[in-house]
Formats: structure tokens, C-alpha cells, sequence
DNA sequence: CCTTGACATGTAAAACTCGACATGTCAATT
DNA sequence: AATTGACATGTCGAGTTTTACATGTCAAGG
């Protein structure tokens, strides 16, 4: 259901393409929400069937520029103001370094290892889009996020890079 | 497809009966992942069947402990070795404060009293639930996620907080 | 004894999501 | 002229998740 809300918001700031939205969530909003083409084509289609978001123009390719409608900016403002917030997150990095104090120290490493140079990957990946961002004249929706992930990697970084040591330490192995 | 090794990591770690595995996903693992027990019952089943979980104990009113059977244990290990980790996170939260930034300073100010009045809310369980698991024995993989969550979740505060002052001088009608 | 509330387990239909398949356009290189 | 690769849109079946329904136990208090 946050899926509408999501194409809902992104087609309010500026009309984009279901191919441009997919290439959004791909690169800026996977670590909020994770939406593939395969469920924005459909989704568009539907909110443009009840009137939410409209067809602003087509391109090349048989591209087609949606942008919330009147309405759809009403719902989606509803949404925000008057629903509360529900927390049913789903995150299986979270879920794998919960589940990797199971292992054994040198498994441990093996998972701990990998996740942090994910989440270097991703970090550098932000750097990137923040300098993009701020060159040309992005709408501050980015900004703030990716402001957002730039203050909480780092924290989760910490904690895996204290992980790490702990698992080194506690390595039976690490001295023979 | 997470939820079979969430419930097999928590079994391995300790038999649990169903209804305990849904009070862990509500009480501790409902930042990393979410689930409930109509998911909870019909996986173990499964589990069972494929004899990665086996029942190991009987309580009152007609609860069963399960455990993570060796297989399942060997099952767990192979998929947090040897996995890739994909990020396809889906966290409502982090979607609304992206979304935020649409709306006018008001109703922003709304939304995000009200996000921050939730993470505060969420911060003082985590506090309560780390006296908790201090002082008796339990699992470290709690100790530890319980940790990440009371390093991650003050930046985010933090953000939120600045997020309001940005809001609040930015209000129009803030003066009149 | 009766009610309430926490404990405890399940099912089924509807909704949502994923991965694979399918098709076609257009620009640049070879 | 043909090939390649990024652009662009879509569908479908399988699998996952949610919401609502459904049933029953047990302890404590009135």
C-alpha cells in the first residue's frame, strides 16, 4: 500500500517516467523502500485509473511522464498527516546481523566481513548521489534523505567494525 | 523467504513455542524484520515437515517448543555464509520522512512531531528491553541488535530533531 | 461461578511482491 | 548494415504477507 504513496509523492515533485521511478527507487530510495518496475508499471496504471496521477507528456521510446493530479496530492497528503505511523520494517541486512551472532567466530567474520563492505559500497554509492545532488538543483527531498543515510551508515558501520574485533578476538583459530 | 531463518536462527538459539517467536518479532526484531503469527504458525509447520525445526517440548494450553534441528542449523549456516546479502529494504517510517519534505511547513511539523514522538516511544522499549536482557542470561544476539538499535536510533533522532527546526523557521504563519 | 484478559494456535481469502519472460526503440560503434 | 547496450514498458505465475475470522485454555479477581 506505501508503494502508491511513494509513486504518489515522487510524481508530485517532478513528472517522471515509470523507467525514471524505477531507476529513483533503485538508487536513491532502496533503503526506505525497495519497489522494482514490475510492480510501478501496474501501480501507475492504476493510480491513473482513478485519477491520481495523469500523463504530463510522452518522449521517446513510447515513454510516457506521469504526475500526481490535484487528487492524488490530496491523498497523499491525507496519508501522511492523518495515518499513523506503523512499524512493520523488513530489512534483511537487520535481520542477517541479528542472526549472525549465532555463527561461529570464523563464519561470523565471513558474514560480518561481507556486510561491511555492502555497506562501504552503499556509502560510497551516497557520497556519489550527494554530490550530483547538490551540483544541479535536485529537489531537497534527496538532500534530506540522503543527509539521513549519511548520518546512520556510519553509526551501523561502528557497530559492525566493534562486531568485527569482537569476533577476531573471540577467534579460537586466530592464533595458530 | 527471511522469515524460515529468522525462525531458525531463534530456534536455534532457544526452543521456542510460536506465540513467543510472534512476542520476539513484536517486541525485538520488529525493526529488522516483521511478522506475525499467521506467518509465524504456518512456516513452522513447514519447518517441521522438512525437519529443520522438531518439536521439543509440550506447555500448557496446548503450545509446542520447537528447536532448530541440526539440518536446520546446517540449513541456516549455508544461506548467511554463502548468500549474497540483497538490500531491498521496506521501511514505511524512513518512507514518510522522504515524503515529508513535500508537504507545507505545517503539516511537515505534523508529520514529524509525530514520527518523532514514535522513535522516542521506540527508544524508551529498547531501554526498557536492555535492563531486561542485562540482567538475566539472554541470548547476546539480542544484547548486540539491542545495541545497534540504541546507536542508530539516536542519529535519526537527531535528524528529526533538526528536520523540525527546519520546519518550524520555515513556517510561515510561525510568527503571526 | 462468572467474567476478563493474557495465553495459544490455527485457517482462508485478498492483496502485494518477485523473478522471469516478452517486446520493442534508439544511438553509437564496428 | 549489423550489432550492442542502454532505454522503455509491460505481463504472468509463483510465492509472500496481511487482515479477518475462528477457536479454545487458563489464572485471577469480583
Amino acid at each position: 500500500m506505501s508503494l502508491r504513496y511513494a509513486l504518489l509523492g515522487l510524481t508530485a515533485a517532478f513528472p517522471s517516467t515509470g523507467y525514471e521511478l524505477a531507476r529513483i527507487f533503485d538508487r536513491s530510495l532502496d533503503y526506505a523502500w525497495h519497489a522494482s518496475h514490475s510492480q510501478i508499471y501496474p501501480e501507475l496504471k492504476r493510480l491513473s485509473d482513478e485519477g491520481l496521477v495523469e500523463v504530463v507528456g510522452e518522449g521517446a521510446r513510447n515513454s510516457k511522464s506521469f504526475a500526481a493530479t490535484a487528487a492524488g496530492r490530496q491523498v497523499l497528503r491525507e496519508w501522511l498527516v492523518e495515518t499513523e505511523p506503523v512499524r512493520k520494517v523488513r530489512d534483511e541486512s537487520s535481520l542477517r546481523l541479528f542472526l549472525t551472532s549465532l555463527l561461529e567466530p570464523a563464519d561470523r567474520l565471513t558474514v560480518l566481513r561481507r556486510e561491511l563492505a555492502h555497506l562501504e559500497a552503499h556509502m560510497e554509492e551516497l557520497d556519489r548521489l550527494a554530490k550530483e545532488t547538490a551540483s544541479r538543483a535536485t529537489p531537497s527531498a534527496f538532500a534530506s534523505m540522503i543527509d539521513l543515510g549519511q548520518r546512520v551508515m556510519p553509526v551501523t558501520r561502528g557497530w559492525l567494525l566493534d562486531a568485527i574485533a569482537q569476533a577476531e578476538s573471540g577467534l579460537p583459530d586466530a592464533l595458530t
